[in-house]
RNA sequence: GGAGGAUUAGCGAAGUGGCCAUAACGCGGUGGUCUUGAAAACCAUUUGGGAGCAAUCCCACGGGGGUUCGAAUCCCUCAUCCUCCGCCA
């Protein structure tokens, strides 16, 4: 959410900045709502404390003291609907780009920051991962389909456990090398959660809900991790704190209809490593480079070619400040796919979910920093290996990193 | 799902309609006195939000609502925790 404070004292200047997003975004309303707000709030106060002046004083004169008291019942009404339809308006709204956010219309603007490898050559003709998978027997979307519908695919033998083995060597990396507390976290959150991560109140068409309840699955496991210090007040010195995650994810995808159809790409339910961060203000773009960093880690060592873009400001997720992707080679695509995307929301998700930092006694807490990335999502991970490491015979080499947690195997092979 | 009990500061806990919320009392934390140093003892200090240039004022006793001139206290409702019963991996 945005800062109110902030929002009234440079009024033109976020303006300007929302602007940067696309989109029709006004937020002059804002102005007579702050207005009629802080008028009602002082005259108010000043009723509250002629009343306390006077119930201190004694018991008498109540037949002026009732009066009063209805004013004051009438007024705080009037308050309490006018702050719901501030809280309401704010909530609609994106976080501000960053100033280090390039200007840009969509994802042909993002800028390219670095690449990791050149893309795989094959001197034979290389098979998507979905016709692969199919041939060996690892990837079943028609069983998936029985069970469900479309958009779900059965991991079996092979590919169940590449996907055990990559859980385990991303959870294993960050853990051990990077330096984060591992968490196994719900992949069902209230409705208040989501609002503190920004999924909603916007985004509800995107998302999974469960019947009769508050409750929705989540879309990320941002959700559930971001929340476990909602409405806390951390300890400065403890900062900054990174949890990694490993959780199913579950999204509609009501808008991508007829796109990514095939394969491991866009799935109703996919898993991904996540990882996150709560970091001072003045720490969170130098921790946005090394959590991106972590992520590219997980590439490097799988050897899979790679690059990094950052977002221009209209490609922008709701919540972020700044993002870069990380894309892989995707040879049945002939270009890059996002398998990562790495974000500073700043304290836009804290505000949300009054998630404070104080460094001492007698400080004011103030909203932290939220950081996260993915580390990286399984599904696409999975389908890049299958289509980067595949041989002209059919099989699928095994990444080097990868073999000691296949228990040994080498080589995925036709069963 | 049923019955009963609970929720007050970092923790324990007192308070049953105004004299009780920067909230008694105890523990813990922090600073100090004393001490070669430490312990003990003693003294002080120790929640957050909002409005205002400021002085200062307002709000918060699990959340929400109600009764009342006035609510931690009475009523309704929701959440969470504990005990027992039922069910269950």
């Amino acid at each position: 959410m945005l800062d109110i404070k902030d929002l009234r004292n440079n009024f033109e200047g976020s303006q300007a900045a929302m602007a940067r997003r696309g989109g029709d975004y006004d937020l002059t309303p804002f102005l007579d709502m702050d207005k009629k707000r802080r008028g009602l709030i002082l005259q108010v106060e000043e009723l509250k404390a002629k009343r306390n002046a006077a119930s201190k004083a004694g018991a008498e004169a109540r037949d002026e003291l009732r009066e009063l008291s209805q004013t004051i019942k009438g007024l705080d009404a009037e308050l309490t609907v006018i702050e719901d339809e501030l809280d309401g308006f704010l909530l609609q709204f994106p976080n501000l780009p960053s100033p280090n956010t390039p200007d840009g219309k969509d994802e042909n603007d993002n800028v390219e920051i670095r690449k990791h490898l050149e893309p795989t050559k094959f001197d034979f003709e290389p098979v998507p991962h979905w016709d692969l998978g199919k041939e060996l027997d690892i990837l079943d979307n028609e069983t998936a389909a029985k069970i469900t519908g479309s958009r779900f695919m059965v991991l079996k033998s092979g590919g169940a456990k590449l996907e055990r083995a990559l859980m385990n060597f991303m959870l294993d990396l960050h853990t051990e090398e990077h330096g984060y507390e591992v968490v196994f976290p719900q992949v069902i959150a209230h409705e208040r959660a989501l609002i503190g991560t920004g999924q909603l109140p916007k985004f509800a068409e995107d998302m999974f809900k469960l019947e009769n309840t508050d409750y929705y699955l989540i879309s990320t496991s941002e959700v559930t991790v971001t929340n476990i210090h909602r409405e806390e007040i951390l300890d400065g010195a403890k900062l900054p704190i990174s949890y990694t995650a490993y959780s199913q994810c579950f999204r509609k995808e009501a808008g991508s209809a007829g796109r990514d159809t095939r394969g491991l790409i866009r799935q109703h339910q996919f898993s991904k490593v996540e990882l996150v961060k709560f970091t001072k203000p003045e720490e969170s773009y130098g921790e946005l480079e090394k959590l991106t960093s972590h992520a590219e880690q997980v590439l490097k060592l799988l050897k899979l070619p790679y690059r990094v873009v950052r977002l221009c400001a209209g490609d922008l997720g709701f919540a972020s400040a700044m993002t870069y992707d990380i894309e892989v080679w995707m040879p049945s695509y002939q270009r890059y796919v996002e398998i990562s995307s790495c974000s500073n929301f700043e304290d836009f998700q804290a505000r949300r979910a009054a998630i404070r930092y104080k460094d001492g006694v007698g400080e004011k807490p103030q909203f932290v920093h939220t950081l996260n990335g993915s580390g990286l999502a399984l599904g696409r991970t999975i389908a890049a290996i299958i289509e980067n490491y595949q041989n002209a015979d059919g099989t699928i080499t095994v990444p080097e990193v990868l073999i000691p947690y296949m228990r040994g195997v080498e080589k995925i092979e036709p069963r």
